[in-house]
DNA sequence: AAACTGACTAATA
DNA sequence: CTATTAGCCAGTT
């Protein structure tokens, strides 16, 4: 074989291993999620992966936000708001215009300093 | 099976 | 600050 044993069937899989793994009362941004995932630059990959996640799923996908630090508008969903309830229930001070200081929970692998 | 839609980012003007 | 352009995959119809 020696193809590439890529794990799970799709890119979302991919998405989702390293959403899971983003520690509780920290954010990542589409673009920090794509790259850990090794889609590259392609954050939108991100988003539609996320699109395509069931309800009952274990990904803290709440914890993923755009690079603005701007919680994603989503297309006439209510689901925004509930994803800014969330974050404030793990500690995240989210601005009432829906920001939220990356500088302080940008989910950093290494944030030295 | 083909076409459409959809949770984004980054650069340029 | 806003507007525009280019790039990608999967689920749904």
């Amino acid at each position: 074989m020696a193809a590439s044993p890529v794990f799970g069937k799709g890119r979302n899989e991919r998405v989702f291993a390293v959403v899971r793994r983003i520690p509780k009362g920290r954010v990542a941004t589409y673009g920090q999620v794509a790259r850990l995932a090794g889609l590259g630059p392609h954050a939108q990959q991100v988003g539609y992966a996320l699109h395509a996640l069931p309800d009952n799923t274990t990904v803290p996908w709440h914890r993923v936000v755009n690079a603005k630090g701007l919680v994603s508008p989503r297309s006439g969903g209510d689901s925004a708001i509930e994803q800014r309830i969330r974050l404030a229930s793990e500690g995240v001070l989210v601005s009432r215009a829906g920001t939220i200081d990356l500088d302080e929970h940008r989910w950093a692998v290494d944030a030295p300093r």
